[in-house]
DNA sequence: CCCTCGCCCTGCTGGC
DNA sequence: TGCCAGCAGGGCGAGG
């Protein structure tokens, strides 16, 4: 599932074979996954060289010399795929760099997107345009937070997961910085305290960092662009933990909060 | 505007 | 062994 930590390390790994590389071939196997591709898609790309590659939120940037940049969102189950030995089903788009290097970029289940967007336009980009903080960014602290979720209601979990609030968590890294803010899931955004707001904003940037620093969470479909698996998996305190013991004495719970599972420990989120 | 809910998609898992 | 319901969930639109 990848979050913010998992599309770093795929642009992280995607920078290392395409930076400055000429993108010779582009080959559409299937030109939508949950929207159309742009139909002129292999038109921009053929030819055109890799300037950098970036990421916002959710969303990876490969910027090229021609004033273009092809967004994409790995959706749930979204990879690519480097140097792969064969094409397989779901490599909706392989692009050959000068080098002779293929990438496919693999979506089994179809949530992901590819647009163009010009360069210079990238903030008005529809998902961009109204798109809160990076929050690893330094326009992310407790001020911020606080003023965004004044007077809502809404519980902080799904508050977390609205990207004009803050701009690339999931569920997996909601769930596990709560916990370590020790905020209940379910309490009324605009009622947490100034003291848990300023727990929980340190609390979304370790999760992240250290995430990162680990090469992302590798659950079933989610692997880094080179194959390697990420191991951060192995350092969740709650999520995918049900039942299990928290340090406390407490015991990992679960719940369904708009229709997504959301783990916590009642003993120590309060 | 705010909030909740259901849909999209496919592969894997668990129960029988 | 085979079948099938249930589950995973980010983004987005509908509806209250």
């Amino acid at each position: 599932m990848p979050e913010l930590p998992e599309v770093e390390t795929t642009v992280r790994g995607l920078a290392r074979v395409l930076q400055g590389e000429r993108i010779a071939r582009v080959m559409v196997n299937r030109a939508d996954l949950r929207r159309p591709f742009p139909p002129d898609l292999v038109q921009v790309l053929t030819g055109a060289h890799v300037t950098a590659l970036a990421r916002r939120a959710k969303y990876g940037l490969i910027h090229t010399d021609r004033a273009m940049t092809m967004v994409f969102h790995l959706g749930m189950s979204g990879r690519w795929r480097i140097d792969p030995k064969a094409i397989e089903k779901h490599d909706h788009l392989v692009i050959e760099t000068g080098a002779g290097l293929r990438l496919a970029l693999n979506d089994a289940r179809r949530f992901g997107s590819v647009d163009l967007v010009e360069t210079s336009a990238l903030e008005s980009f529809g998902p961009f345009a109204v798109m809160g903080p990076e929050p690893l960014g330094d326009a992310f602290t407790p001020a911020h937070i606080k003023a965004a979720l004044a007077g809502r209601t809404a519980p902080i979990k799904q508050m977390l997961l609205d990207q004009r609030i803050v701009a690339g968590l999931g569920n997996i890294y909601v769930c596990e910085a709560l916990y370590r803010a020790r905020i209940r899931p379910d309490k009324a955004a605009g009622r947490i305290s100034k003291p848990a707001l300023e727990r929980l904003v340190p609390a979304i940037k370790q999760v992240l960092t250290e995430s990162i620093a680990a090469g992302g969470s590798t659950i079933r479909d989610y692997a880094q662009p080179s194959g390697e698996l990420g191991y951060f998996a192995a350092s969740w305190s709650v999520y995918g933990r049900e039942g299990e013991p928290c340090p406390c004495g407490g015991k990992v719970a679960r719940f369904v909060q708009g229709g997504r599972s959301t783990f916590w420990c009642p003993a120590c989120q309060k």
